[in-house]
DNA sequence: CTGAAAGCGCTTACAG
DNA sequence: CTGAAAGCGCTTACAG
């Protein structure tokens, strides 16, 4: 049968010491003498003491939990944010509590409810919406948000994206100066932040240079959705000659229907571009020109913004955009003589 | 400033009940009379209260925590099997804990330890290997573990596999069938029960049919390792006409570096076979031929495993293994009317 | 059904 | 530095 688990107390006991004894050695920064301290940790060697973090959560109000809810884990983006979220909290003594979401807003007011419900530090919302009534709640019980490669319009809500509108720009002004004349947008979701920002960057570039989208049509980040609005786009009767695709997720989609569905070559009939620059944007097979989201510095702001409200609670929400350079590779062509 | 968190004597006091009353009407089983029911619902509403999930955890011993210890989350394997794991549990109550790990054993102990100090009531190890002196801790501490894609000889830990030994000699079946005569293997990490059985089962094919390997590489899961010994088996002076992949990720990088760097065709000078059938292996730039892992098979056995040994602790460890099928696609050379 | 009380395993003033 | 005691927010016998 299972032994029950060891308690401060029975290494007091063993050590012949009290139970706040043994309680100050395992807590950093608490006084015991040397002595104390060698008992300690001998008897609780002895009987593989360790403390119980959910007791020590209880008293102290910090649970070193951190809630995240994610959605889109298809898109590598985030799982390789999530490693590295992952990685950096670790360092600083926090552990994450995970919530797959799928990205409607009841269902993520729901889930960060039940994030409340375990206690968590603070919580991270990536890719997900959430309403700004629950924000409130959550700033009402003291609990830090962050939003993670998402907006929120006026809800005074702390959140780290990239420089998506700059980002949808430089796309813009890369396929110009491409000499391409009938440019099409593929979007990401026009109800997330992100996918709407980048199209209004993107369309604001075209009309600087006196053009405009031949076509928008919004891929709802789906792959499938992507891949049909590709096919609307090729059937038409003067097909564009570059599109800009929300995200790489979904370039993918696209470059994979234009090329084996459609046998339309790219970049040479059609250049495409897209938007994150996941790993698989650099393998060969696909060999993606798109807009670098720097995901390592967007972790690193994250973490910075809600520790630091977690550590001082009257810290204003903060909100960070990080740019990204575009990294140009062979799906689409290149302006003469660009120079990135 | 935040406003503390409500608390159930708080609710108690304005619903004009006992605390233990409160508790009851939030406690699943628990008996209280319509009237109190109401009236502590109504009082909860108001304040905005919701029962704090750690004092829970506290006084009835279970946490409803799952650990997750997972490495690899660059093979997409591993995060879709997160997502169907949070959801399944999510449907139990339960939610997950996260930690990645690298895969060395000594890492992964240190974070099982720690996952032990949430008071998980329950371990999933994903794709790491653990040491056996663990296993017993975890056991007498009353925690079950579930190995999720990897196995541990002799260990008596419950483990969920697909049927990694039978996958390996239908990819060297098929191969032979389709008149190979020069087959190689870039193996999974030979350290791992999945990279070896599949390596075992692959060469019993093989010397079945009167074969052998003509080279077998260790490909440590790594994309690059797997490259670089693709290179490594072209550079012979009769290179193979086949390469068994230990996992589609590396397969993708194999098929890359054949066809984009030496000029290699896919399948027609070399077919290529991965293993797991990640969604990627059906999109059109690779169309790899692979053995389907099924996933959702496997989160299922986890599932019911875990939560058997959490209700019933005296349940016995359970070794699963799930067969899938040869997925055949255009990666490689399929034989004269092949019937699956 | 319901309330008073004990207790889950800790941390942290409070005295000494 | 150290021990006795209170308390974190709950659940659960125990009486009534």
């Amino acid at each position: 049968m299972a032994q029950t688990k060891v308690t401060s107390a029975e290494v007091a006991a063993r050590a012949g010491v009290s139970q706040s004894a043994v309680s100050r050695v395992f807590t950093p920064g608490a006084s015991a003498s040397a002595k104390t301290v060698e008992k300690v940790k001998a008897a609780a060697a002895e009987l593989g003491y360790r403390p119980n973090v959910l007791a020590r959560a209880m008293v102290s109000g910090k649970s070193r939990i951190i809630g995240l809810a994610v959605a889109y884990l298809d898109n590598y983006f985030y799982p390789a944010a999530l490693e590295l979220l992952s990685n950096a909290l670790k360092k600083q003594g926090y552990h994450i509590l995970i919530f797959t979401a799928p990205n409607s807003v009841d269902a993520v007011d729901n889930l960060v409810q039940e994030l409340m419900d375990y206690q968590v530090d603070g919580i991270i919302a990536a890719s997900v919406s959430m309403s700004s009534t629950l924000a409130d709640r959550a700033r009402l019980a003291g609990i830090p948000i962050v939003l993670f490669n998402r907006g929120l319009e006026g809800s005074g809500m702390s959140a780290v994206t990239s420089a998506n509108i700059e980002g949808g720009r430089k796309v813009a002004e890369f396929l110009v100066a491409g000499g391409h004349s009938r440019i099409a947008h593929i979007s990401g979701w026009s109800g997330s932040s992100t996918g709407h920002d980048r199209a209004i960057g993107f369309n604001a570039g075209l009309n600087a240079a006196g053009q405009t989208a031949v076509a928008q049509i919004d891929g709802m980040y789906s792959r499938d959705v992507a891949s049909e609005a590709a096919r609307d786009l090729m059937k038409a009767q003067t097909p564009p000659d570059a599109i800009f695709v929300g995200n790489d997720h979904m370039a993918f989609a696209v470059m994979d229907t234009l090329r084996f569905e459609l046998g339309v070559s790219v970049p040479n009939d059609v250049s495409v571009i897209g938007y994150d620059d996941v790993p698989m944007a650099a393998w060969a097979s696909y060999d993606l020109t798109t807009v670098r989201q720097p995901v390592n510095k967007m972790v690193d702001a994250t973490i910075e913004t809600l520790l630091g409200q977690i550590n001082d609670p009257n810290r204003m929400p903060q909100k960070t955009e990080i740019p990204g350079p575009l990294i140009t590779r062979s799906s689409a062509r290149c302006p003469q003589g660009w120079t990135p």
